[in-house]
Order: C-alpha cells, then sequence, then structure tokens
DNA sequence: AATCTCCTTAAGTAAGGCTTAAGGTTGCAG
DNA sequence: CTGCAACCTTAAGCCTTACTTAAGGAGATT
C-alpha cells in the first residue's frame, strides 16, 4: 500500500515539483496550498506531512500545533530560514525534521522514506481473523473476546500460522522456528503441542487444517475444512 | 531514566564540546574517537548514536551499515559534506537524521530529541495506570496516591514495563537496559527485583505478570490476570 | 571507620510445561 | 479392502523456569 502524503506549500513552482517526485515514487499526494485549508485538513488520514513555514493564511508553526494536538502524523518541515532558532522552536514543537530551501527533491525525498521507516517497526502487532485476535507483542490470544492461555510454545506456533494465513508451513519450518532448530523434525512433539492448541482454542481450533505430508495451516475465515 | 548518546566523533574540540552541551541536558554519553572502536561498540546497548562520517579507522558509512544489521538504535549523522548524493546515501543506509556542519549545538540537541520522542510519543512524562503513578522525570512512584519507596533498579524495570505497558518484555531485553547490558541473562537476579517490586506495590504487584519463557508484562488496568 | 543502602548470589521450593510413550484414528496407495 | 504411514490424543515423568528468603559484599554516607 502506498504511502499518503500531505503536502502544505504555497509556491506553485516548488510544490508541483515536490508533486511529481513523490508521484514517481509511488506516493499518494495530497497537496493544499493554503495555510486556511491547512487547518481543516485531516493530518490523521495521511502517513506524514510535509509542510511549509511561511504560508498565505496561518503561520506554519500554528497548524504544526494544532496538527500536533490532534494526530501523531510525523510532520517534515521546511523553510527558507536557516536560523538555528527558527530550527529548534519547530522541532520542540514537534517536528520530526526540517529541511531548509533550497534542496534537491531526492534529498527531500530520503528524508521522507527515513521518517516512514520508523513506524512500521512498532506498527500491526494484532493479527485479528475470524473470531481470534492475536496479539503479539502481549503474547495474548482471544477466542471471541474470551482469553485464551496458551504456553510459550503454542503460542508461537499458533503465531507462526496466523503470520502466513492460509498457506501451509512445513513441520520442519515449524520445529526451526519454535522448538530447538538443531532438532530433526521427527518426534511426536508438534503434534502434541497443536493437539493442545485446538482443544484450547474450541471450536476455533478446527482451523488448524492439517496438510498430510506437509505440516499446517491456517484457514481463513471463510474458508470451510472438509472441500468437497 | 537518562537517555544513553552512543557519540563517534574524532574531532576533540568538537565532541568535546557536543559531550558538554549533551550532558548539560541530562543524557549520558559515550563517547568513542575511532573508527575502529566504533565497529566493536554496543549501539544496543544506547538510546541514539550520533555517528561523525569522517573517521580515521572505518568509514561512517560502513558503521552506520553495521549497526543497522544488529540493533534498531536510531542514528544521527554528522558531516562535514553537503551533497545530496551523500545525504542521501546515508538516508538509504538506515540514518534517521543528517546533519552538516558546521552546526550549532542546540540544533543537535533538538534533533536528538525530535528522535528520542518518538518511540516514547504515548509514554508522558508521567505514566499513570491504574492505582499506579509513575513520574519518569521525578523518579517517584505512587500507589493509589501513598508513596512506594523504589531503588533505581527497581523503579528502571517498572518503568521499562510501563512505557510498554500490556506488551512482554523479554527478560534478556530488561537485562540489556537495567543492568549491566554485557550480562548473560541467565542469572536469578532480575526475578529478585521483581519479587520486591511486587511486594512494594501490594496488591497492584500483581499487575506485573509472568509471561512464562519470555519475560515479564504490565497488565492494563482492566485486564484480569487469569482469564477465564 | 562504622553504618547504611542496595545489588547480587546462592539455595531451597514451587510451579509450569515440554517431551516421550502408547494406543487409537485417519488418510492414502495398491 | 487391506496395510501402512502419518497423525491425534492422553497421561505421566522430568527438566526448566520462576519465586522467595537470607546472607555476602560493594559503594556511598556520616
Amino acid at each position: 500500500m502506498s504511502s499518503r502524503i500531505l503536502l502544505i506549500e504555497d509556491d506553485r513552482n516548488l510544490g508541483d515539483q515536490i508533486v511529481t517526485h513523490l508521484k514517481r515514487d509511488g506516493f499518494e499526494v495530497t497537496w493544499i496550498q493554503d495555510g486556511h485549508e491547512a487547518l481543516d485538513a485531516e493530518p490523521k488520514q495521511h502517513d506524514l506531512v510535509v509542510l511549509d513555514l511561511m504560508l498565505p493564511g496561518a503561520h506554519g508553526l500554528d497548524i504544526l500545533k494544532i496538527y500536533r494536538e490532534t494526530a501523531e502524523t510525523p510532520v517534515l518541515v521546511l523553510s527558507a530560514r536557516n536560523e538555528t532558532s527558527t530550527k529548534v522552536r519547530a522541532l520542540a514543537l514537534g517536528a520530526d525534521d526540517y529541511v531548509t530551501k533550497p534542496f534537491w527533491p531526492e534529498e527531500l525525498l530520503a528524508r521522507i522514506q527515513a521518517r516512514l521507516r520508523r513506524p512500521l517497526l512498532h506498527a500491526a502487532d494484532v493479527i485479528e481473523t475470524g473470531a481470534l485476535r492475536i496479539d503479539l507483542s502481549a503474547r495474548v490470544v482471544e477466542n471471541a473476546g474470551q482469553k485464551v492461555e496458551l504456553t510459550r510454545i503454542e503460542f508461537d506456533l499458533l503465531a507462526t500460522l496466523a503470520q502466513r494465513i492460509g498457506s501451509a508451513v512445513t513441520r520442519q519450518a515449524l520445529v526451526d522456528r519454535v522448538l530447538d532448530p538443531d532438532r530433526e523434525g521427527t518426534g511426536r512433539t508438534l503434534d502434541v503441542h497443536f493437539s493442545r492448541v485446538r482443544k484450547k482454542l474450541g471450536s476455533e481450533g478446527a482451523r488448524i487444517a492439517t496438510v498430510w505430508g506437509v505440516g499446517y495451516r491456517l484457514l481463513p475465515p471463510d474458508e470451510k475444512k472438509s472441500g468437497s
């Protein structure tokens, strides 16, 4: 999914140039050219804001302040001013970066990507599928809102399947990943663990399908078990 | 807990100046003046790296690359070179910011703080959860309005869990962050500290849940311990 | 130097859960 | 249909991990 950038820049030429570069790199860009409009914009619905400080209608720092109160979206500030005090103020107000004009579009792009790279690391730690809710960072599983107590290995097995939902995962891969990697995939240990997971998950346990001679697979919510 | 900065800068004067400013603002600074040494340093044990590109012994970009493979610690690059291509390369390699020399220390400081702000954005200076109130800057904990006397390590452990409330934190991560980072995570020291924290917190101590075989986790106020 | 704080280690105990074994069941091939 | 191999399930033993208490010792304070 492409990232959505909110660009606030009154200069026609510069704005046009930025939009062109961003779109060429696969970003979706919303371009606002006026300060008042910027106050009504929705930073929450974008992944990053590029904000020029010198605008007609409203000052960039005021916009920054308001955005910070309503959203966590990273803000990259553009400005022609190169004074340290201005930079410090913008950064203290919550800006994530400060780029001085003039700049090459390549640098802006690189800085945007550096900003976007970070949040992805900490995002999407919860997998929801059907009645199951798997919180990877808390290591907690809920089935239809009911907490399910899983052991370390049981959780890791379920999480591994859930992360590749729909596709088969080989026994050996599961053994390597969850149990001791230096172990032969021969024993019945894996079966025992899955047996318990299925039981603990109740009716949802049926979604853990055995792929005969291969391994296991977590069925998507809509897929029924015995295909006729 | 004050943030730990790893500074890699060969210039004596500049380095000294930076260290002074950082310490004045309450950072703990490790200063390395040689490229080879930097390769053996432990970025994982710091909260942010300030990396000069022009070093004797090894090139900054190589150091950056290696750091990126082993740790997620943000890296802020310093350089005298102002070419866009260098900036783009550094940022593409995983740098989080790029500051061109010469610069005022205030700007560097502001940029460092902007970088550090992100991961802790959810965690304000004071964390309130259930009956607990944890003041990170004053290093004071209150339980239902009553002050709780915690030692340094006890506080740091609780604070670390609180900053990631609900998430499981591994033993190793806690040892790295709070105890000596060069220690194996095998000993029982951690258990002893948590035992004491739980006792000092009284009934709220039950919110520190053990994640068997993984680590510990601070339960959100609404989450009961053993789900039915 | 005596004392205090607090970090660490050790040891005993408790709990938790991984694994193996064994017997039953299911799916596949001939 | 029959045999075989893969898989399921249960139960029990044992090893790992965690909790607690007590004591030693380092560093700071008086």
